[in-house]
DNA sequence: TATTTAGTTTATAATGGTTCTAAAGTAAAA
DNA sequence: TTTTACTTTAGAACCATTATAAACTAAATA
């Protein structure tokens, strides 16, 4: 994803490109694979990754911009961090909670073969599947 | 669940049965259905429910060793809030985020027919589905 | 291009759930 | 009954996150 893409992806979204913004849209988005991430850790990333500095608030701003965009995820993870994914498709997850990593496990490669009716006036929005791994 | 084995629960896990304690005990555990709650929740129905007073910090501390003990389960809810579970068996969760509610979903009531293999030298630990609702 | 306007960044304060502290209280052991 | 170890308590501290409001900057307007 080149600079232009990066300003149309946030142009589209109604977020000016900003510098901060691009510079962490760069950082997210430029990878080829899935990234895991919480606020605390991008935080420590980009001082080490750039040259500019980001207030802590701003990256806490962009990063529910950017989640509010569609283009980040978030996921749940037991704890007291918020974890984000800029996987914004309908996947799951493995969690090491030795070393606090998630990897993403596609939707296609978990099938469910039964699950229960929602309750009664309620539908299914989405099924989440966490699996937790131990050594 | 009567005081004797309400004693027990709580001897038999290293707690000694003070006031407080049992008094948690009989309101969370002396139910025919599971009971899902926060410890905010959990602060006002009993003060709601009993004459006597609990300190915040006591509810913390009760509700910790109990799930310790292995009495409760966490359940982890998107939010800031920790949801705790009198099911302690493998089960599931249906969602209510209009209503914060948690349903339980009977492990036997789920069927996963494929599922990927752990990554290298890790093993599978457990596997939580959670299942959002909408109206 | 200069000016205005609306949105953004920033440092810092505030918030809120949770944990810590240490003094007072209580159950169990001696 | 005395001692010991554990527990409760009120309030302080903690820490991730959100709010605030002043300084800044991108984009629109003239």
């Amino acid at each position: 994803m080149n600079k232009i893409d990066i300003f149309k992806k946030l142009r589209s979204s109604g977020l000016r490109p900003t510098k901060q913004r691009v510079e962490i849209a760069k950082f997210l988005f430029e990878r080829d694979k899935t990234f895991h991430f919480t606020v605390e850790s991008l935080d420590k990333l980009l001082s080490k990754k750039t040259t500019s500095k980001f207030a802590l608030a701003t990256i806490y701003n962009t990063v529910h911009a950017f989640k509010n965009a569609g283009h980040l995820s978030e996921v749940e993870v037991r704890g007291k961090k918020t974890y984000f994914d800029t996987n914004v498709t309908n996947h799951h997850h493995f969690y090491d909670s030795e070393t606090s990593e998630l990897i993403d496990i596609d939707e296609n490669e978990i099938i469910i073969q039964k699950i229960p009716k929602a309750p009664n006036g309620k539908k299914i929005k989405n099924v989440e599947v966490f699996i937790n791994l131990k050594n």
